[in-house]
DNA sequence: TAAAATAACAGTAACAATTACTATTATTTA
DNA sequence: TAAATAATAGTAATTGTTACTGTTATTTTA
């Protein structure tokens, strides 16, 4: 059972992942939501985050960095990850879902979905 | 400077990544190692990947589970993970590189390459 | 071939990201 | 409004990985 409850910390984690588009981390989450809660837990936002994503609220994103990143647009897109500044972006395009056939004519097993990051210079450092 | 030397700990681990299909952890590796080198230590086998690594002998691969693995098979190709075992397989399909342009389209940055796992169900786990 | 130079080693300590624990606080239910 | 219990803050523990240190092995060169 172990109904989930409403938290004013776990919103404001809800709203702040909502409101941006940088893919932060828990750590930056943590730093941000202290703005406005003084005295919030790192572990908070941990157990926050993995119960967001648990419910579908939010993605984590590996973004080749060793740390995990979260994402509170949930339909479903692709990243892109700077080699320069290390920024990690939304990229516009269309669902190349067709790749799972490729991959699924020669194996035996069941291709469920792919999961691909993009990476090279974003517009910044690309000058 | 600092030249590269010859070391049996080295060779050993490099002629088990060649020898497996599993795509090993380091710890995997230490543990196989071990039953030849009973005193080598945890921690030349991750220095000796990352120099591997570094030197293109190996490949570095991120399977989703927040652990590194390792490849002995340094061409281009792309592997699958089972949500059944956890199993990480190669695949045995043509290069998808077509889907950079498709990802470059809409985008002001410089796409150099992407990063794939496909996910489902092993043949195994299948059944 | 033997000695000097130095890269690699084993063992251990440190580190960073994340999770687990515990007593307290907040939300919900009746 | 009070009892039940989920969520919190704060902290300790865990895990994967890297750095450090004194010792050993490989290489160079005399």
């Amino acid at each position: 059972m172990a109904a989930i409850r409403y938290s004013k910390q776990r919103e404001a984690i809800r709203m702040y992942l909502l409101s941006t588009k940088s893919h932060p981390t828990a750590e930056v989450v943590y730093n941000n939501i202290k703005n406005e809660y003084t005295r919030i837990s790192l572990g908070t936002v941990y157990r926050n985050l993995n119960l967001l994503v648990e419910q579908g609220e939010a993605l984590r994103l590996d973004c080749g960095d060793g740390v995990d990143h979260f994402d509170g647009d949930t339909r479903p897109h692709y990243h892109f990850a700077c080699q320069g500044c290390g920024c990690v972006m939304d990229l516009d395009m269309d669902p190349i879902d067709h790749i799972d056939q490729i991959a699924g004519a020669g194996f035996d097993g069941e291709i469920q979905g792919h999961r691909v990051l993009f990476y090279g210079l974003c517009p910044n450092c690309k000058k």
